[in-house]
DNA sequence: TGAAAATGACCGACTGGTCGGTCATGCCTG
DNA sequence: CAGGCATGACCGACCAGTCGGTCATTTTCA
C-alpha cells in the first residue's frame, strides 16, 4: 500500500502544482509578473504563503512551469500538420481560422507572453521563440513546398509568413484586447476569411 | 534682467525634464516599467532621488510626460499626408518604408508601449489607442478613398489595415527584437518592399 | 501518537516618496 | 570692491509599505 499512498500523494501534488499554474497564469495575464505577488496566487489557490513554496521552489520556477505547461508549440505543429493535405486555398483559409479560435482560447497565455515579451524575464522571450520561430518555419516550408517557385511571387516566404502571423496577432490584439470590437464587430469567420484572402492573393498571386 | 534669469531657468528646467525623460524611456525599455526605479533613473541623469522629485511629482507623472512627449501620431499622421498624392502602389510602398524606418527610430518607444501594453498602467494603453486607432482610421480610410468599391475585394479596409500594421509590427519585432536578422539577414527595403507588394495584391487584387 | 502538511509571523532587501540640512551662487549694502 | 546675506538647487538619510522567501510552530490525520 506505501506504494499506492505514494503515487495518490504524488497526483495530490501535481494536482496542486496544476492548480496553482493555472490560478498563476489567470493573475499574471491581469496584473503582469511583476504586479502580482506570491502571497496573492496562493490566496487566490486558496493556500498560504508558506504552502506555495511546498510546491514550487520560487516565483520563477512557477513561471516557468507555466510556460513550459501551456507552451503552444505542440497545437500550432498539430495545427500545420492538419492542414497538410488541403488545397493550399483551403489550408490557409484552414490555418487562420484554427489560428484565431486557437489565441481567443489561449488569451491569458498570449496577453501573459505579450507582456513579457522584450522582459529581463529571459523566459518568456524564450518561449516566445520556441513558439514563433518554429511556426514560421513550418509556415515557410510549407508554402515553398506547395508553391514551387513558379507561382510563388519572388519573396521570402519566411517574411511572408511573420506577415501572416503578425496580421493575426495584431488584429486579435485590435479586437480582443484593445475592445475594437465595440466599435467595428465582425464575425470571427469574417475576419479570419478577409486574412486568408489577403494573405492568399498577396503570397500566391494570379489566382483572383 | 530678472525676467532673462527667469527664462533661462525656466529652460534649464526643460531641459532638465527632456533629459530625464529620455533616460527613462531608456531604461523602461531594457526593463519594464516596474523593473526600473526612480532612484536608477535619477543616478542615469546624474542627479539624486531627491532631485528627481524636484522636476516630477511622482513615477506615475514621469511615465505620463515620457508618453505624451514621444507620442508618434504626429509623424504617423504626417506619413498617412505625405503620400495622399501618390499612386497607390507608391503610396503604400513609401508608407510601409518610412514606418520600417520609424519603427527602428522609434525602437524604445515602441518596446515600452508593446511591454506595457495590456498592463494595469492605462496611460500605455490608452497611447497606443491614441496611436493605433487614428492611424488604422487613416489608412482605412485612404484606401477607401483610392480604391472606390469596385477594385477593392469585398474586405474590410479597417481589417485589412490593422493587418498590415500587423505584418509591419511582427517583422519589426521579429526581426530587431527577437534577433532574427541573424538568421535571415535581409535588406530593410526589401523588406519593405515584400510586406508592400503583399498587402498591395492581397488588398487590390488583379493587378499583377 | 508521530510524521507529514500547512501555516503565518518574520526576515532582509528594496520600493516610491519625503524632508531637514548643505552649500554654491549671486545680490545687497556699506 | 568687499563681505555678509538670502536663495534654492541639491543631496541622501529616512519613512512606511511591499516584496520574495524562510522556518518554528500548530494542525491534521492515518
Amino acid at each position: 500500500m506505501p506504494k499506492i499512498a505514494a503515487s495518490e500523494k504524488d497526483a495530490f501534488y501535481e494536482q496542486r502544482r496544476a492548480e496553482l499554474a493555472d490560478v498563476a497564469l489567470r493573475l499574471w495575464a491581469e496584473k503582469g509578473f511583476d504586479g502580482t505577488s506570491v502571497a496573492a496566487i496562493a490566496d487566490a489557490a486558496g493556500i498560504s504563503k508558506g504552502t506555495f513554496y511546498l510546491y514550487f521552489a520560487s516565483k520563477q520556477a512557477l513561471l516557468e512551469d507555466v510556460l513550459r505547461r501551456y507552451t503552444l508549440l505542440p497545437s500550432v505543429q498539430a495545427m500545420v500538420e492538419s492542414v497538410a493535405d488541403h488545397s493550399l486555398e483551403e489550408a490557409v483559409h484552414t490555418f487562420v481560422r484554427h489560428a484565431w479560435r486557437h489565441l481567443n482560447q489561449h488569451r491569458d497565455l498570449v496577453l501573459l507572453t505579450l507582456r513579457e515579451l522584450p522582459s529581463h524575464i529571459e523566459q518568456a522571450q524564450e518561449a516566445l521563440q520556441h513558439v514563433l520561430v518554429p511556426t514560421n518555419k513550418l509556415i515557410a516550408q510549407y508554402l515553398e513546398d506547395r508553391l514551387g517557385p513558379e507561382r510563388a511571387r519572388e519573396i521570402s516566404m519566411v517574411i511572408a509568413g511573420r506577415g501572416l502571423v503578425g496580421m493575426i496577432l495584431m488584429i486579435f490584439v485590435s479586437q480582443e484586447i484593445l475592445g475594437a470590437k465595440r466599435f467595428l464587430p465582425v464575425s470571427d469567420d469574417d475576419i479570419a476569411a478577409t486574412i486568408a484572402q489577403v494573405f492568399l492573393h498577396g503570397v500566391v498571386g494570379g489566382a483572383q
